[in-house]
DNA sequence: AATTATTGTTCAAACGTTTGAACAGTTGCT
DNA sequence: AGCAACTGTTCAAACGTTTGAACAATAATT
């Protein structure tokens, strides 16, 4: 049909008008008469007008695009953190440009440094398990630009904040297991340096102190919490003298490792050995027996982590009191951990 | 460190040369000489000047993004293809804006509109499985940008494309499974309308044929291929007076749905009934018995859907013939469908 | 009737690049 | 020495908006 897009000066012309006038009118600016703004909004819709974003980004100096970075799109909490997160956005008008780190540190600065040349209005990210050093998120600050972690996030930054409470959550679990009947509660941990991996430690080391459980360092390893690994640490954990009666995993995939092993040497779950999980991954409800899990409300997290920046936008303001928003996760209980019944 | 963001304009004044040379220096264009391109690229970095995209891209009339449709980022195949999507095209300098349809038609739209709205240079899409009218990707093509479907995709729109050959998987599945023994194969199938399943089922039909076993439309049931229908037609195909011995699905989530309720009705699997998917999905190979199924090769689809992309950037040129990609799959035999041994 | 507000529009500059044309200076060729 | 060719740079316009200031015309106030 058209040949070229047509621009604001194109309706101009057709009007009769100058272009700011058309401008303004789209932008329902309040000095620009009812008549012409009808007018010009019928034009537009004849001539097909599609408003370039680019250069209304380049003279209002800012680009209504928003960067995120997550570890992984393949997986359930981060890809319905993303649906909520677009949603929000998108009402506002700001789409979503999503990375992936793949878990690698060094994807993750050349993501955030892609992001940032594409002049995003700010980034909402969840780190890299592997990411120690934080020259590139400081990077992100320098720029002025909003920064919001969730899930994974280092506190040491000072940005905004949101996740779920993992000290709470891990006691949660060990409470679960202790009523069980469970004395010997393992943990297959994530690596200490991780805020939300660290966290779930300590809230399992005084959720035991707090029944009067000894701790015992032969029952908790931390790892990479994938399947493999899960695998590796549920056999060497069968092999001490004194076997666990509970293993607690740090994430769900370590869980499923775990179960395999399980099922492999022929241990009674949850009768011998009760399980439990972190994340609520879908497989957790279909791998059989089920396994439980901790639900972390993942919608919830994307929608504050988007209303979070949106804030920020609003008051670019001096110095607003950090947003550090923690959610109180639930605890479903599936068949690996209920000892009502035998699976 | 710095206030402002450093311009070419900075760089030009520090040097005491005029922008445009500054521009080109940085270009690397030919009639620069080299000691100023030197010497713009050393004040470039310690002003720390970072491009501003958006001026560029409106001035170049390129935006160096692309979108990225797919119907959800919450499956193994879909975010490796994005993953090798994205290694491929960073390299060339571009970004990745990744929208989710969700499988609905009309985030579809929205979701496109939003892309067309960023300007992006082009649009790499899988369609949702609701998706029948063209009208929203008509749009695209008539914006003039490069359009570039995979795995779902319409032939009719006149695109480029690149997926797996459907039909001659689906012919694999149904050989392997009259290898094992099977006469009577029942195919939980996707909706007939969206060309990949058809073509599944097309192939299915074409292979019992092959084999001179009769087709039975009791066996065959198009669905969204969710556990739940998977899960239901299962339970239907038990309830039949002549139950079938193998069910070939064209995804790998009802073949799941299939395996909890035949282990639920302790019917034996490969031997009383054999059964295979379609994607290779990671859960396929941790439940027990480990689902067989297609292999699609992720990562080459994502590649060469960016490279055709990258090609249709390169030769806008009149009539390049249509680039059809179509990628020879793979079956991986695991437990659900080899009779040699039993589980 | 003179002044002030209000309304609706135009003007002009700006956002930060890119790019072809123009220009001056040097080098090469005959 | 004259002319062409090359080299390295500057000039100026352009990309499509937005925006405050300026302006003219009309309405409201004294």
């Amino acid at each position: 049909m058209n040949k070229k897009k047509s621009t604001i000066k194109d309706i101009a012309n057709v009007l009769g008008i100058t272009p700011s006038a058309v401008s303004k009118a789209l932008n329902d600016h309040p000095r620009i008469s009812a008549k012409t703004k009808a007018a010009v909004t019928q034009v537009a819709k004849n001539l097909n007008y599609q408003p370039n974003h680019l250069a209304s980004a380049l003279r209002k100096g800012k680009s209504n695009l928003v960067g995120v970075i997550i570890p992984r799109a393949n997986s359930n909490f981060f890809s319905s953190v993303i649906e909520n997160l677009e949603d929000v956005l998108n009402k506002e008008g700001y789409n979503v440009i999503i990375a992936q780190s793949n878990e690698s540190y060094h994807k993750e600065c050349r993501a955030i440094d892609a992001l940032l040349f594409t002049q995003v209005d700010g980034i909402i990210a969840s780190m890299a398990n592997e990411t120690i050093q934080l020259n590139a998120y400081e990077k992100i600050k320098s720029k002025g630009i909003p920064l919001i972690l969730f899930d994974r996030g280092e506190n040491d930054l000072g940005v905004d904040y949101v996740g779920i409470n993992d000290y709470k959550s891990s006691q949660m679990v060990v409470k679960h297991l202790v009523n069980q009947g469970c004395r010997r509660i393992a943990h297959i941990a994530g690596f200490n340096h991780t805020r939300i991996y660290k966290n779930r430690i300590r809230g399992y080391k005084d959720a035991l102190n707090a029944f009067n459980l000894p701790f015992d360092a032969e029952l908790i390893v931390e790892s990479n919490l994938g399947i493999d690994d899960g695998r590796r640490i549920m056999k060497q954990l069968l092999k001490l003298k004194k076997r666990p009666d509970a293993v607690y995993a740090a994430g769900d995939l370590a869980a499923l490792g775990a179960l395999q092993v399980l099922k492999e040497e022929n241990v009674k779950i949850p009768n011998e050995i009760a399980l439990v999980g972190f994340s609520n991954e879908p497989f957790t409800s279909f791998v059989s027996p089920s396994i439980s899990t901790i639900n972390q409300h993942n919608s919830e997290i994307g929608r504050l982590a988007a209303e979070t920046f949106l804030d920020r936008m609003e008051n670019p303001s001096k110095e607003v009191k950090l947003n550090k928003i923690i959610l109180d996760a639930e605890l479903i209980v599936r068949q690996s951990s209920n000892k009502t019944n035998e699976y």
